[in-house]
DNA sequence: CTAAAACCTGACGTCGGTGTCAGATGCAAG
DNA sequence: CTTGCATCTGACACCGACGTCAGGTTTTAG
């Protein structure tokens, strides 16, 4: 498979699979001519890579969770890491939360007025 | 209050508050010599200007929002934009649930090898 | 065989929220 | 009045995940 067609089945642009293979994230092989090609299993992992991204990790810890994603294990060594990245995640998802409900709130109070006004943090 | 202390207050750099000024986040009087004053009211709202750009909005979208928040209403015309952030919120979290419930999965199969690897998405 | 489409490698641009530095002032304490 | 910290206004630097352009090569369709 090459990349044009990775890059369309999995929602990105060429750009990124070429820059998720500078960051050692995504591997190819290589044509004689030396264009990439990829396994079918390439587009779940960019979805996959993706889906960390959107979750705020940065490359350098993408890098170091993927194997373990992909394996469903990890190094000791790396149990820190990931329980860190644990917490900051769950730190967003609680941040998040409370964003949702502050939007909820203004905007059910601006749809029906006449409820009580809760300003509450 | 001086510029400093709300900076120490709220947490952040008194850098930070100089651009919400500057994006029209957060106004401030002046003294006669030209240094920023802020009524106490300003540390809560630092807090929460973080709070939304910690769930992804950028300045613009905060300017919006922000006014909405302290009153508890929203002009009907930003009823779709507010709700279009909402549904980007929502996403956002069931994204990093999702990532969230991969982490746990390593961590867990990791402590605890014995137990059947689910790989499932 | 040839033209077009897809791909290649650099390299520089972007955007947003800050850090940081320079050089000039304001303000409070002794 | 002076000293010294806080603050002021620019302005440039940074980082990360790409976008984009240039100029050249490979692959594929006819």
């Amino acid at each position: 498979m090459r990349i044009g067609e990775v890059a369309q089945r999995a929602g990105v642009s060429v750009r990124a699979l070429r820059y998720y293979e500078e960051q050692d994230l995504l591997q190819a092989s290589r044509s004689p001519g030396g264009h990439r090609h990829y396994p079918d299993t390439a587009v779940g992992r960019v979805q996959l890579i993706q889906q960390l991204y959107a979750a705020g990790l940065p490359s350098r810890v993408v890098r170091q969770v993927l194997p373990c994603v992909d394996s469903g294990e990890a190094p000791p060594k790396l149990l820190d890491q990931l329980e860190a990245e644990r917490v900051r995640v769950e730190q967003r998802i609680t941040d998040l939360l409370t964003v949702r409900d502050r939007l909820d709130g203004v905007i059910a109070n601006t749809r029906n007025p006449s409820a009580e006004c809760f300003h509450g943090q």
